[in-house]
DNA sequence: AATGAATGAGGTTTCATTCAT
DNA sequence: GATGAATGAAACCTCATTCAT
């Protein structure tokens, strides 16, 4: 009993979020609730029941990159080379927004604001992860004096930014990467 | 006659400006038109008419820095050093954006979406002088290639974005800049 | 279940529809929809989530008179006498009007205008029981040469109009009704 | 001096009438006053000078089609054959107001309502003349009795109306008016 | 747990009229 | 007399959220 209606709560929970990246994919970032309940074809009571607020839908849909996100962070703390784990962090750290614009909405804010726990406890894992990459290229010298672990993340998400602005040609994304880990190398 | 009534006028639109002006300053870009009515103690329909929209006011608000950045563009096209006419436009294009955020949001907008004739103007002239201070620097091979005006210009947006998150202590702004031109500039 | 929620619901409607018809009934044909709201004593969004538009409630509003008025002309198209028919059938259009403002307003409108799927099914109806009412006539030689199905509506349509200029004292709707009858019989 | 001022005043009250007269020919029969200001290219302030209400200046519009009907109907009073006299006076009474809309306004109006004086005396010649043609048909016995002057007037609007509803091919101002005429027409 | 109708504050917009200049 | 900016009530409509069923 208890068991059926769990189940059914959580099929609806996933077309809830199914409907939502729709949504998203079609460049809807306001994700309304009453909307994604109508397009879900459900009754916004039960989009309310699952989601009490839009940015605990948006914290749902970013959840998945997140968890990719730490994957390539800590696969960036092992890698031999300093500086080739601070091109994996970022470059992961920026394809990981471009890919999941919901995910870029989490991590282009700051950690306070009501976030849910799992949000709270991804951002301080990847925090730490960050810490050990970046720390690595600090004592090996090659990243630019002065920048600290918010600096870059900034920076990455000013660089997400950038590459929201206007149309999409080329390669914009490996171009402004490039400019962004010339600029922050140490030396010159 | 006709003089001393479009003083008042004048003086009407003057004290919206600087309404909405304080608005932002504390951080409201919403701009609703009946809330920046409300605080300048006049009624909507003043509002409205000198600003039908919430893009008119906006414009209007940000032509004081657009102005402002024709003449550094102009300053930058005319300086001797090419390399110091790109470190001059681009940091005068970020620093209008930080002093003022609706120019912020105008210049980070494409061209098209019902812009004024005055705000197209603008954009129109600050990109003919873009194209010669980067022109320069390009023919003198100090910009590295396969950067577009564009891309600078999304690039600096990028870095107003970095800029607006997170408190703002220290030197941030110049430590980004810095990043910026240095990722940007030609060679080694 | 939902059977309940819908009960309220089409409770809601019917009040609507009431308070409307008293304001129409008190001689307020603009029918605006907050207006409504306030004198049903539910909130504006009730109302518009029923009729989204004026024009909705106004048709909803005529719906009955519309429905009778198909009956008559049904009923009229059956009667033995051809003459008689017609007689019928323009007094129903005339007495419907008269008893409904709200269906003069939809009647006397042309059948395009954005019109709900209702009144425009409605409308075909009542046109092709009235060629068939008329058609009689016409191929009795009963119905003066050259006036069109159209032609009878609209004179009508406009003696509801003459009745509804001045007071409204004795025996006015039956004489107006004799005069357009005498006017449009054939011959002498 | 003064007379100069009284120059520019008529002036004035002559281009709004005239701009008025475009917008109507137009089908704008609104004439908000604050329209007809703009497209006459002068302030409000003047208009609601010459025209302190919408309804003096539609009487102001319709007054020449007035005067032009008390002509019609001085002449079918004098019309040696009373029916002529009464088809003389309902289709000039038709034909004015198809032919001037602001007129056709006014006159299917009750006598009371605000009414300048113009319109006041207008109507009350109106009423007399129409009193002595249909008076002299009556007595012939060439009217259907139980019709009041009234009635016709009312009639004559109603036919009016009719002909606006719809498009306006062929010939049916006079189709209607024979209609009209012969059901009110006595006898058999 | 699911539903979706109801809510009503609050935004935008229009307009007839006034009144300072 | 002429001007047209100012007014603000009032219409229109949307939307996030609640809650009865």
């Amino acid at each position: 009993m208890t068991a059926t209606l769990r189940a059914d709560a959580a099929r609806n929970r996933d077309r809830l979020l199914a409907t939502a990246r729709l949504m998203v994919a079609a460049g809807d970032l306001s994700l309304q609730l009453n909307d994604v309940a109508r397009r879900a074809g459900m009754g916004v009571g039960t989009v309310y029941r699952h989601f009490p607020t839009r940015r605990a839908l948006v914290e749902a849909l970013a959840d998945d990159a997140f968890t990719a996100l730490l994957d390539d962070a800590r696969a960036a703390s092992r890698h031999d080379d300093a500086w080739a784990g601070v091109e994996l962090l970022l470059r992961a750290l920026l394809t990981r927004q471009l890919a999941e614009p919901t995910f870029a909405e989490i991590i282009s804010t700051g950690p306070d604001l009501d976030a849910g726990p799992g949000t709270t406890a991804h951002r301080e894992e990847f925090g730490r992860l960050a810490r050990t990459v970046l720390g690595r290229a600090r004592q090996g010298g090659e990243l630019r004096p002065g920048l600290t672990d918010e600096d870059l993340h900034h920076l990455v998400c000013g660089i997400v930014f950038a590459l929201r602005i206007g149309a999409e040609p080329d390669g914009r994304v490996e171009r402004y990467l490039q400019v962004l880990l010339d600029g922050i190398r140490a030396g010159r």
